[in-house]
DNA sequence: TTAAACTTTCAAAATATTTTGAAAGTTTAA
DNA sequence: TTAAACTTTCAAAATATTTTGAAAGTTTAA
């Protein structure tokens, strides 16, 4: 495998994944690029090697920085936008983690919260509506305990010292 | 808020959540009242109270099967099928890891890997794509060794266990 | 066997999402 | 100011996904 079949091949990899964790198909294709380059890249690079239009690409790196894991950045002398991605990738773990726990799971846990306190009123449907949903809440609550103790610490944290206590 | 409510409350909610891990809206809904529902239920019964058609019912309902979440269940002297969710939300969530381990986790995996192994030729953009792709491939492996881990464990763990480890 | 009671399949229709690209908007240099 | 060089917006078009429902298939009781 060349470096080129390497660098598609991860792109629309990276893409496909994408889509399941909520972020269209040309939004992780960006991100895939500019996790790969050395350089920051314009508006017309992107356009130019994912082979998409000017609109899409304005629209989908601007969600890419309200995930806050691509950033604008200047070049002297360059009237035009480069874009960078986070490159640290313990550190794009945790802004996904911080994201999706505010955008997914908080609003979830909100919902699972008053359901669950409906009032009792002794019919098995009620009942069982009641315990489960208790039950759901409680286990989104540590997912969100969970990914938000990973956010708070030390970037090497996950990787180190999780899969050392879970073992 | 009184059982209707609360009832369609869930239901919507966790139609929307489920889109955001991969599966259709019919799919998670029917999730949901199965989840809540104290008798299994018919497909007439689940077309009745969601409003879908008989096709969707049926084709989402094997989809279910295929992720180990809901069973068809048989009742004394009936000839149709009735259906049940997993009820324990530990074991659902064990299912719901093992299962995404398997078709998303370890593909992205095996990508990763070969794009990290083209050879090095000295130039700048093929040294990023490794470096980058190397750490993605450790991040990935990380997060699948902790989900099988998860999988492994008696029910009760996730919550007692990891939740405390991690305070 | 048969036929009634069910479930599954699948092409067509409906719906939802994504993409385009031209027009409008903004910024900067002169 | 102006106008060139850019970015953003947004309605329309393209594409992808989901849903329908009738036809085909399967199972079971008699």
């Amino acid at each position: 495998m060349n470096y080129d079949e390497a660098k598609n091949k991860f792109i629309s990899t990276w893409g496909a994944l994408g889509t399941l964790w909520g972020i269209n198909k040309a939004m992780a294709q960006i991100h895939a690029l500019l996790m790969i380059s050395p350089e920051p890249l314009s508006m017309e690079d992107i356009m130019e090697e994912l082979q998409i239009s000017r609109g899409n690409t304005s629209m989908n790196l601007r969600q890419l920085m309200d995930w806050g894991i691509v950033f604008k950045e200047n070049k002297m002398g360059e009237r035009k936008e480069f874009f960078t991605s986070e490159k640290n990738v313990q550190e794009l773990a945790r802004q996904i983690a911080k994201e999706r726990s505010r955008r997914e799971l908080q609003p979830t846990i909100k919902v699972l919260n008053d359901v669950s306190n409906i009032e009792e009123d002794g019919t098995a449907k009620t009942k069982e509506l009641i315990q489960q949903t208790k039950a759901l809440h409680e286990m989104a609550n540590n997912l969100d305990i969970m990914m938000n103790k990973v956010i708070g610490q030390e970037n090497n944290w996950i990787t180190k010292a999780l899969v050392k206590l879970i073992k």
